[in-house]
DNA sequence: CAAATAGTGTCTGTTAGACACTATATG
DNA sequence: CATATAGTGTCTAACAGACACTATTTG
């Protein structure tokens, strides 16, 4: 007969090896949109290592457990890593996990959705050979590692659903940003033209936006009034949706 | 020198160990959710493991690397073994990860939301003395394990938003339900009292329900029809919300 | 019959969309 | 001035909430 130990948490604690456990490889893909030259483009890496070497992917990572307190801690360390800024709105998407999405083993991927404006990170970018933005609409004339495509159409999709009953997408804006051009924006997403008066209407209701004062003059006609978002803007969800 | 290897994926791949790569201990975590006595309920399962080992908590599980071709896969497979059905409903909540939530390591857990009508489970769930139904209410009399309180109100308050724009806790009903029924669950799920008629008005709109012909008779006043959800009920979401 | 619950008819105030209008810039 | 873009005034059809009404059961 074995002389056990007590099965007390300590002991548990004590014997507990992590690798004992098999348990699957878990990678966090951030997938970071701007809006740029009237487009939705997304942040993508020529993968220097394995799986799916020298394709063009997002900027994955594993979980640094030395030093990541959090999982959107990872993501943003990879995002810094590629654009030297911390961009203003980070939300967790989805997990995708199955036995054979990365070819080598079980594993998962944590995808987060990023926004930034592309001014913001755009001179570090451009120091990077491996790194650039890509338009979501001609992401077809390449094949993307392992399902980075499925990962992107998911965090479109929900960025659509967002452009339905937020102004959320505005965070793939500058600071300061007019109406003309956020409701371009959600027509890109949205994929219709909306009704002017109605888009203005329900974001000055909500008091969403602070007027800064100033005017954006390069329109070519009448300037436009910048506005800033306010910090509750980020969780607001108007009670009416877009029509689709 | 050292005589390299060429770098082909193949190479790669021949060489992975996935043990080698340090990576977070990963668990699946269903909230399953019913409607019984006019409350909202969910399924705790007394730990026969640590950590926690005693406390009530969630279903939880591990991938099973050789089995499960799916995350969705792991948590029906641990709701089955306490319910010995598949609930009608089956949505990823959000993952959860840090280097503490778990004491033992850095871990991650998926989180699931499920949704089921009680009386589909009820009889073999009274088979299990470790298993049992406990209102949402008065989760405040214990103690869960680990962070699955914070699982479960993170599960609690996406339902209360689907209830604002859904009617996705119908699957927390019956096959056959009454929309009397429908509606004080959404009530109980968003905390206030709805107008009757716009309730039903919403729902007749965008024809999310079959009439069953039948009739419930139980009510000690005018039987309330029964109806029963077509599929496109599951994606349907209403173009405005209830109000807050 | 009364009591209880299910379900409807209808009025009213709010509001989204349509669209024509005004405002302010450039050249 | 014309042109271009920003932004507003206002009408109307649609509809959510209020609430009183009818309908169908039990006892």
């Amino acid at each position: 007969m074995l002389k056990k130990t007590p099965d007390t948490e300590n002991n548990f604690l004590k014997n507990y090896k992590r690798h004992e456990f098999a348990t699957p490889l878990l990678s966090i893909d951030p997938v970071l949109f701007t809006y740029r030259f009237g487009q939705l483009r997304v942040l993508l890496v020529k993968r220097s290592n394995h799986p799916d070497k020298g394709l063009w992917g997002l900027p994955s990572g594993f979980v640094d457990m030395e030093h990541d307190e959090t999982l959107e801690a990872t993501a943003l360390r990879k995002l810094y890593e590629k654009t030297h800024v911390k961009p203003p709105y980070l939300e967790q998407l989805y997990s995708f996990g199955n036995p054979s999405r990365d070819k080598c083993a079980w594993s998962v991927s944590i995808a987060y959705t990023a926004l930034i404006a592309h001014q913001e990170c755009q001179a570090y970018i451009e120091t990077l050979s491996d790194t650039q933005w890509w338009s979501y609409e001609t992401l077809d004339e390449i094949k993307l590692a392992i399902d980075h495509r499925q990962i992107i159409d998911f965090a479109r999709e929900r960025l659509r659903q967002k452009a339905l009953y937020s102004i959320v997408p505005a965070y793939a804006l500058s600071e300061k940003f007019t109406l003309p051009e956020l409701q371009h924006l959600h027509e890109v997403l949205i994929g219709k033209k909306l009704p002017k008066k109605s888009f203005r209407r329900r974001i000055e209701q909500a008091e969403l936006l602070i007027d800064t004062g100033e005017k954006q003059m390069d329109s070519g006609g009448r300037p436009a009034t910048l506005y800033r978002m306010k910090e509750t803007a980020r969780h607001y969800t108007f009670i009416r949706n877009l029509e689709e």
